[in-house]
DNA sequence: TGAATTCTCGTATGGTATACGAGAATTCGA
DNA sequence: TCGAATTCTCGTATACCATACGAGAATTCA
């Protein structure tokens, strides 16, 4: 009857977790009293995690690897952290912690340059952590990062003067394109990288496809842009460009849309 | 030295199976000879599956979950499919099937109509089988099904007149953005239903946040929505709003590429 | 010098994909 | 009609994962 739920069950001790280094002011820091003192703190377990996800992946930060990497027993893990899904949580805060959005002060004039900043910003995070790409964000970590992030970018949409509504509405749409998109670039890295394979050459592997099975007269479109050399680019530089070219075109319509 | 790698290892396999039904003259359906006959077909594999799947979740479609269901041994799977990589690569060219695309004749006149179809059969195909949106679609299985949607899009971008490098391009954007955003609201769904918790209800739980943590001089953008009630909606209407617009927006915006 | 408190971590549970190899079922050639 | 060749069936074993439980160690305070 008495038992807590642990680990997601518990928001207020997640979003204590989060928000730790960011503590109100009502709740100062609590004074150790008696007991074992602990051999570790949280950002060593949540830093250690990163670095394995980043040099071996993201099943590397698995807690009994993690434990491993700090020399201690596995359990010891869940002093600090009440479940893997709330490390993940500190996790993701942590690295997009990194990105770097100038505050209000020092931003460009132009709502599109603030875009850009963290469209580049955000490609450039999930390009340190590709890992990031395999983590869903429906349930984001509500910490202080994915809060600044929002805050920024709000910001930018307001210049443009659209109602409240619709500025969130198109905040949503941005951030969904360039997250995604962004993520899309990192996965691909990602399974090149643990496939040990580029993309091009799997493609390449299924040279069979249109030697046998590929039938033009079912696909004249796709022939016809093929015929034209619109199929040049590599898989890297396609997702590039479209990348660029959807974000500029996204843009442009939320711009025209001003009135 | 003389051994096979398994699965994806032989791409020239698994593109057999997945054009299985669009055989090529040259190649007649290999026959009967000595040996076992075998108790199921492949359908049968790949069609349990995507049951387990859609009412079960992903997990369910364990080798060993498909083999119960079938009333086999777990082994007795691999007869049929070379691997698990290669089970979910025919289940997801099987559902993409459903997607009614209109052929050449029966295509509205207005591109932006086709698009609205390819949207709205993508959302609905997502509906139906949301474990869709846990599978990475960067290496996709390249069947009958997936060309047929590329081949349906490009034809829809090619009235627009656009060169052949950047008709690719732009139907690359849109189907980034549409079969992103269909998964994302997709895994939302998914979300609820394994949780048992409704995402409003998620953030309701996250109350703390505005109380105790939210620091109102450093969000002044989101303090200023706030005020202007932009938050009014239910996170899945907001998404559903941010989706919509966020769509249309592009497509104004490559509309107006046009010149 | 206990007692209370807090941190440590070994063991056990139930889940995953699949390599291996023995055995069963079927057809075909002699 | 009988053996050989072929193909399908599937039990067992391996190496992972998160984490519940509870015993034991370390530390402070009364």
């Amino acid at each position: 009857m008495n038992k807590q739920q642990s680990g997601a069950g518990q928001p207020d001790r997640t979003l204590a977790l989060l928000w730790r280094n960011h503590r109100p002011a009502a709740e100062p820091a609590r004074k150790r009293g008696a007991g074992r003192r602990p051999s570790l703190d949280l950002d060593d377990v949540v830093l250690t995690a990163i670095r394995l996800a980043d040099e071996h992946g993201l099943a590397a930060a698995s807690m009994g690897g993690v434990a491993k990497e700090l020399g201690v027993g596995t359990m010891t893990l869940y002093t600090y952290v009440p479940s893997k899904e709330e490390l993940l949580d500190l996790m993701v805060d942590q690295v997009m912690s990194e990105r770097e959005l100038p505050g209000p002060g020092a931003r460009p004039d132009d709502w599109r340059e603030q875009i850009e900043i963290y469209s580049e910003q955000t490609r450039a995070m999930f390009g340190r952590h590709l890992w990031l790409s395999q983590i869903s964000t429906i349930r984001p970590p509500v910490g202080p990062s994915m809060l600044a992030a929002r805050e920024y970018l709000l910001a930018a949409m307001l210049v443009l003067g659209l109602s409240a509504a619709e500025t969130n509405t198109a905040a949503l749409a941005i951030t969904t394109y360039i997250d995604s998109a962004a993520g899309l670039e990192a996965e691909s890295r990602l399974i090149e990288r643990t496939t040990g394979q580029a993309n091009d050459a799997w493609w390449h592997e299924r040279n069979d496809l249109w030697e046998t099975y590929f039938d033009v007269e079912q696909h004249p479109a796709m022939t016809t842009i093929w015929n034209a050399k619109g199929y040049q680019s590599s898989t890297q530089e396609a997702a590039a460009e479209s990348y660029r070219y959807g974000l500029d075109r996204l843009l442009d319509g939320i711009q025209a849309q001003k009135h």
